[in-house]
DNA sequence: CAAACTTAGTGTAAAATTTACACTTTGAAA
DNA sequence: TTTCAAAGTGTAAATTTTACACTAAGTTTG
């Protein structure tokens, strides 16, 4: 199955995106099995991260849109490019090679792809099951294994870049509903971090700030004490990050 | 004049390179004019960031390596990719078309271009006065006006990734010699990085570190008491840098 | 309904880091 | 020998970071 829009892809330039979710514990990525998804009949349950080749007409960004449009039903995502991969090699593996005999107008083409990541809120966009869930699924980040291509390399990069922004910039803000609670903010730094970050000091540094405003909600229907929920407001950490203000 | 290996070339995807130089008291950026560059009878003195498109067989790294190979005579360049610049208009000045026209085998297809930064000591890699001298120069970084194509854009994201990598990582010594005074250094931080930072302070902060390393030399033929000179240890870096070190 | 469980929520003191600040020294040039 | 330019040097105050442990509140279980 060729797809219907390949007259206008470029053959040499495609993307790929690395889409980030956090489901309250765990940090996921959004994975493909490429087979499924292109209905083809072949012996490979390659998981892929989500992409493709790009049209002639359409700005990197944009193309990076329309794939996670296509797999969540979603616009407006938080999307930012992370460099592109261009080694000749990269679509060498045997089973790439057959995947890219099945499906592409020119299978040999030099391909370099531009690497995207993107944060979501898992449960505002569950994937519908109908259809989509057979070739989609969150995975661990943890548990990811050998991928196909060079997207082990692509996700990698991607990690460091959302480290790196977790540090200094308000980018977990992205991960979690409009209204969270602390607790959820730190478990979300402290899983991605990686690192160890005293709860008490971690609260105390994000109150501080003043760009989490209180809300009057509070957690429901957890069987404990419910913890206050608070909104994440931009236009205070604008002020804040003048100042050079540094995530834990 | 069309290029002699332009028949490997990939139409599709160029690099471009943002070279940083550091002349004691300036910034400077390695600029060309691309009609004297290409032997172009047309009348255009724009100005553009070294650039090729990449061969078809030819990693990014190895394009960028290949064009700063072309211009400055030396390979093992400091040399890092900032991301792919893939607007679909980025070509559609006039200039720019009427250059494309004179000298692109394909002067319509669409072109993503993969941008670098590389740092050089300017002293060690003097530009040859013959031949380059005509179409390649330094310019100072604050002098940069319109460049072709989307080159300001570019030269935009380098300076940013090398504001950033100056914070966080010893890159500033390679725009340094081998042996520099602990003044020169400070200049550097203090022009790139457009705060003011403490003379005394940063001194300290350097040297606490211990990953500057004192020589028996002093600086020769200045007017003025002479500075000891230091030069980097990479291997005390690595341990000093695990402990999240900042610099200014 | 009482006990157990789970997470929410809170303060302080010590250590480390950052900041602000000014005078003396040294060599070359005038 | 005077002048000039940068080299080189220390301290105190303020701020930030770190380490650390108990009580409160709601749910579940026995």
């Amino acid at each position: 199955m060729k797809k219907k829009y390949e007259d206008q892809a470029n053959p040499n330039v495609s993307v790929d995106c690395v889409v980030f979710g956090f489901d309250g514990s765990d940090l996921k990525v959004l994975l493909v099995q490429r087979d499924l998804r292109d209905n083809l009949d072949i012996d490979d349950d390659t998981l892929v991260l989500p992409g493709d080749l790009i049209n002639d007409d359409e700005d990197l960004d944009d193309a990076a849109s329309r794939i996670l449009k296509g797999l969540t039903g979603i616009k407006n995502i938080f999307l930012e490019q992370i460099g592109a991969f261009g080694s000749p090699k990269r679509l060498l593996k045997e089973r790439d090679q057959v995947w890219l005999k099945a499906i592409r107008l020119e299978p040999n083409a030099r391909v370099i792809t531009v690497g995207y990541f993107a944060l979501i809120n898992i449960k505002n966009y569950k994937i519908k099951p109908a259809g989509f869930a057979k070739h989609i699924l969150w995975q661990d980040y943890n548990a990811v294994e050998e991928l196909g291509f060079d997207h082990n390399r692509i996700l990698n990069a991607a990690i460091s870049v959302l480290r790196d922004k977790l540090y200094r910039e308000p980018v977990g803000f992205q991960l979690l509903g409009k209204e969270f609670s602390l607790h959820q903010l730190y478990t979300l730094y402290n899983e991605i971090m990686g690192d160890d970050i005293d709860r008490r000091n971690f609260r105390r540094k994000m109150l501080k700030t003043g760009f989490l405003k209180e809300t009057e909600n509070y957690q429901e229907g957890v069987p404990h004490k419910p913890a206050r929920l608070y909104t994440f407001v931009k236009k205070e950490f604008d002020n804040v990050s003048k100042s050079n203000f540094k995530f834990y």
